[in-house]
DNA sequence: TGTACATCAGTGAACGCGCGTTCACTGATGTAC
DNA sequence: TGTACATCAGTGAACGCGCGTTCACTGATGTAC
């Protein structure tokens, strides 16, 4: 509600990024479009352009900002079950960021800043596991991402909608690493 | 190279959805328009509406035809981590079909056809879980369906490619399950 | 403190494009008698 | 075996729409002197 229309919108470049996450929230990458976003933010319709040239940008910018937030969620354990936990934790509270940045069609594969975002997060990933001393690192690392995103997928596509009673989403995942023990030692 | 143009396409149905699972498997789901689909099958733009209604209702085709494979691949086994093995190899064989019926927001959720052949395969699933003898059944089918279903699109998605050297997904996959044991009984 | 200039962010009109949808039609096929 | 009619599958012209992109522009901000 602020009336004083200024000419220049301030923090054009954020309120684009919100409006998108919202969009993509509700209905998905595909039913983005610059223009839309425009209308959104209450700005003429070729200035998103000017920060993002085009959609595949916008997406780049989404999934490298997605890495980062995950890798900070990840930051300070060593214990696999809890990262998995973690990871579960990012998808439920940024479900748009999620769902961009594992589809690389959608993405800028080549963008440095992004190339950067990816390996932070696997670094975080891969450390983890070593800390496990599992007999083989490699596979440990893949089955136990394997299951927090199979568990985060599932979630956010309404796949385990059934299990939501008054537990949390991580609640269960904990439950269910549980009957799912780590890599024997 | 069939020169005598017929006026009736013979089995445009059978045209369209292989052109369509063409595209999805390239460029994902988001790519499809139904007059694309329409030139590749040869045949006039409105023709496909004929046949499916619209892009939902192709979708849904899809989904329906997917769950039906899905049952039939992982029909014959009680098994628990053979039905995981299974479950990638559907995925491998058929990414664009299971691309598509995990994403509920790009299909007719209330078809009827649908509705039968999600549960078809989710009765399947259940009752192998059930044969394992879990101590909570509800669990262990999640935690396997969580991984089954994690690797399978991490794989898709091109997440897991380091990991393809001359093995198969399937045998990666089982060699991952073997790191991660069943649920206790 | 004031002025001149460069740079930056956003505007709005215009364009061409591919899309879905509608509609009157036509050619092919199946069925009744 | 032949004819008449109904039904079905596909055509092609037309429409309106939202999109991305381009471009000359203008208003706001920052900097040098």
């Amino acid at each position: 509600m602020t009336s004083h229309r200024t000419y220049h919108h301030g923090d054009l470049r954020h309120a684009v990024l919100a409006a998108a996450l919202d969009v993509i929230a509700t209905d998905g990458p595909s039913a983005l479009s610059l223009r839309d976003l425009a209308r959104r933010a209450g700005v003429s319709h070729a200035a998103p352009a000017h920060h993002f040239k085009d959609r595949a940008g916008l997406l780049t910018a989404i999934a490298v900002e997605g890495h980062t937030l995950l890798a900070q969620t990840m930051a300070d354990t060593q214990d696999l079950s809890d990262l998995g936990v973690r990871y579960v934790r990012f998808a439920t509270r940024h479900p748009a960021h999620f769902q961009v940045m594992f589809q690389p069609e959608l993405l800028r594969g080549d963008d440095p800043e992004l190339v950067a975002a990816q390996a932070r997060t696997s670094r975080r990933l891969h450390e983890s596991v070593a800390a496990g001393n599992a007999t083989d690192p490699e596979l440990a690392h893949t089955a136990a991402w394997s299951l927090a995103h199979g568990f985060a997928t599932l979630l956010l596509t309404g796949n385990l909608d059934h299990l939501l009673g008054d537990r949390t989403p991580e609640e269960i995942f904990r439950a269910t690493v549980g009957l799912q023990p780590g890599p024997r030692s």
